[in-house]
Parts: C-alpha cells; sequence; structure tokens
DNA sequence: TTTAAAACATGATATTTATCAGGTTTTTAA
DNA sequence: TTAAAAACCTGATAAATATCATGTTTTAAA
C-alpha cells in the first residue's frame, strides 16, 4: 500500500503541514479504499469518525430536502478533504457522497488526526483555512440560490464546473454529469434544467452531445450569469 | 472599561476556553463600542482584522448580489462573535454587518487571537467547532432557499426567530424586524414576504401588529415549513 | 444482441413568484 | 406639530418555474 508521505494529493490540502514522521504514522492507519461510480461513500446520519482523502475520482456531496428533493451541495474531486466536521463534532453526518466515477479514497481515523491537531498549530491553522474558505463559498452559494433565477444559476454552475474541472483537448467540460445532476446542484426540475440547457444551445452559447458539454461563448455566459 | 475576564458573553463561545491570564492580555488591547441601530459595523470589503464579540443588541449580516438584492446571511446576537473568517485569511469581508438596535460590542485585535490560538489548543478546537457548525447551517440553509418555496421559508423563518430570540411575556417573537428585513432573509420580494405573512394572518397562524408578530399555531406552521 | 430501464427531450398547463402601480399607515426629522 | 419619507399593504398582471404527460434516445443488464 502507498504511503501517505508519497501521496501526490498533499501538496493540495492541509497536510501539507504534516511532518514526515507525521505522515508516517498517518499512513500505517489509514485503509485505502476503490469505490465504484454511483457506490456510496457514506450515507446522511453516517457516523463518519474520520477523514476521506480523494485521491481520484469525483463525487457528489448532497442533502435530502424535507421535500424530498436532493440538493448537491459540492462536487469533490482529487487533492480534497470531505469529513472535516467529524473532526470537531460527534454528530453523525448531515451530507451524502456518492461516487460520480471510479475513485480511490483513502480514510483516516478521527483519533489519529486529532493528535496532530492538537500538537501541530500549522496543520491546525491549515485546516481552520479550509473550514473559513467552505464557508465563504458557502455564503456566496446562499445568496445566488436565494437571489439568482434558475437561468442565471444554471449559467454561474457551468462556469463553474468549467473553472473546477477544466476542458479537455476537445474543449469540454471535463466532468460527466446527468441533467438530474445538474438540476440537483441549480435546485430546480430536471426538466426545467433541460429546457435551459437547450435554450443555450439554440443561443450558440453552448455546445452538447448527451453529458459532453462545451462552451462555445463564455462572455455570454457570463453575461447571463451575473445579471446583464 | 469592563474587563473580558468578567464579561458574561463569553460563557456563550470559544473564549470560554481561555485562561485568566489570557483573558487578561485580550482584554487590555480590546476596543468597546457603541453602536446605534441602523449603524454599520462593517462593509463587504472591508478588512477586519480581528473579532467582534457582541455584547448586547443585534444585527443582520448580509451580502449584496448581483442582481442588486440584499441577502440576510445571519442575525449576530448577544454572546456570539463574528469576524472569525478574519482569523485565518487576510481577504477582506465578503459581508456587511448592520445593526438592528442599539448595541455594545468589544473589537479584539487578530494579532492578539492568533497569538492564543497557536498556544492553546482547546481554544482553537473551540474556534473549528465553531466555524464546523456554521458550515453546517449554511449547508442546511443552501438545501432550503434551493428547495423549498418561499411559504416555507418564511414559516420556517418564523419558526427560527422564535427559537432564537424567545419570546417576551405577551408571546410576541423578541426581535422587530423590518417586512423588507424578512424577505431578505427569506430571499423574495418584499410585497411577496407581506402577503404571505398576511395569509398566515387570516389563517389564524399567526397574529402581528406592525412588527410585533405572535405565533399562534406553531403546529401549522411546522406543517407549512416542511411541507406535510 | 436484445430488451428493459434509465435518461433525455418537449409540449401543455398550472402554480408560484416578481413586478408595477396605486394606495394607506407609521415613523422620522425639521 | 407637522410635513416628508419610509414602511406597509393590496390588486392586477407578467414572468418564471414546476408539474404532468408523452415520446425518443441512450445505457445497462440479461
Amino acid at each position: 500500500m502507498s504511503k501517505c508521505e508519497q501521496c501526490i494529493i498533499r501538496q493540495f490540502n492541509s497536510f501539507k503541514y504534516l511532518s514526515k514522521e507525521e505522515l508516517l504514522r498517518l499512513s500505517s492507519c489509514k485503509t485505502s479504499k476503490i469505490i465504484k461510480k454511483g457506490e456510496t461513500i457514506f450515507e446522511e446520519g453516517d457516523h463518519l469518525n474520520g477523514l476521506f482523502c480523494i485521491k481520484d475520482g469525483v463525487c457528489k456531496v448532497s442533502k435530502m430536502s424535507e421535500n424530498g428533493r436532493n440538493q448537491i451541495i459540492d462536487l469533490i474531486q482529487k487533492g480534497d478533504i470531505i469529513g472535516e466536521r467529524s473532526l470537531v463534532s460527534d454528530e453523525t453526518s448531515n451530507l451524502k457522497a456518492v461516487a460520480l466515477n471510479d475513485m480511490e479514497i483513502c480514510f483516516i481515523p478521527k483519533e489519529e488526526i486529532i493528535r496532530d491537531l492538537s500538537k501541530n498549530p500549522n496543520f491546525t491553522m491549515g485546516v481552520l483555512k479550509d473550514l473559513a474558505n467552505n464557508l465563504k463559498k458557502a455564503d456566496n452559494v446562499i445568496v445566488d440560490m436565494a437571489q439568482k433565477t434558475v437561468k442565471q444559476r444554471l449559467a454561474e454552475t457551468l462556469i463553474k464546473l468549467k473553472e473546477k474541472f477544466d476542458l479537455n483537448e476537445d474543449g469540454i467540460i471535463n466532468i460527466q454529469l446527468s441533467r438530474e445532476d445538474i438540476a440537483n446542484i441549480i435546485g430546480t426540475a430536471t426538466e426545467s434544467a433541460i429546457r435551459l440547457l437547450s435554450d443555450l444551445k439554440k443561443k450558440k452559447i453552448i455546445e452538447f452531445k448527451g453529458k459532453e458539454i462545451k462552451i462555445l461563448d463564455i462572455k455570454g455566459l457570463e453575461k447571463i450569469a451575473h445579471g446583464f
């Protein structure tokens, strides 16, 4: 099994603040796992008791609303960490995580990380920064959800997907989402998402074949997203 | 000037983890301020460089959307702390805070707190817990904003206001918000908020005279909020 | 390879919500 | 105290969005 110490994803998250020794210890108690596309990493109500490090693949993090609809809160990819909240709270998870493609993840038990948290101030600050940044992003999402139209949110979502997952050699956004997933990010009905995607296609702002989406007119998209 | 050490609000937040000595030091570098109703504590884009401790009064924390509408993200009251994000980030504030009534607040410079953060693990964990909890709440708000109707969100908001601010001797919710503020919490047009409040009044679920709102049928309100 | 299931698409319609316009009442400041 | 401003309210209407219905295409599994 590979060692945390050599793990490339370390550079993208708070683990970069840990010493060689600390990483070696984590390495010895981590569990590595392969998750197939569509499989669940954890459910709402699960006790996490540790962190998940994403080594490869993408998952959607979502929460069921009381109306019975699923809201995707975040997409998590290589280098990201989930489960940070479990470090400081004994509550069960309020979120669910499902793989969007085949994934490779590591699980590190909470107690081991807590040990580092209390001894390595740089690491703690890293985790704090992470949480603070997530909080800022969450505030922005709240404002968008509350104040923007579905059309604006779709445009915004496409821009963010492009920035987060980049484009492949053909200019296609490097993530495959179903129309339902897109609707669940935006917070709208699947039919509405489909309709608005078709509109954007008609207006030559995007182009798509199935789940492969290409942005033709990023300026146009930004204009819609920002409401001009 | 009063001392942090004796400050009652300490018990409600992470400062409870600080030692007598640490509190004495904070005391000596804090600034106390009176903020009048309607005055701004800080604006979007301001450099905070420290924490605000609310000793008395209530303020609304909001963010302008690109559509030019204001979204109230949170209401902050006695015992709460704002500006935590400034501790771990040099970015300017993404939020604005305005007093809803006369307030008494203390400002503690960032550097002083950072000093404690790096030396007192209990305090750090307290701040971490705080952020994690805020993040969880933010996720819930995102889901509500994305998936619930305006009517549901209004009902939910009234319930939360009752829980957060309690009732006075006459059963009236202990916070005075303008219709516009209520609309900006829910994320809707002021007229819509007014209309839906009137509906609830007609149905004898609430009762109000101006800004004084009384809940008559909490079960009914919950039924609406949770979508049955 | 075939077939069932899932995902995608679009029209018709209903519902929700925003906007505009016009009032009344309350608050604030001169 | 009074005048102006702000807040509140309601109706009419328009716009946005959800829902239902139905058909097509794609995907996955037998």
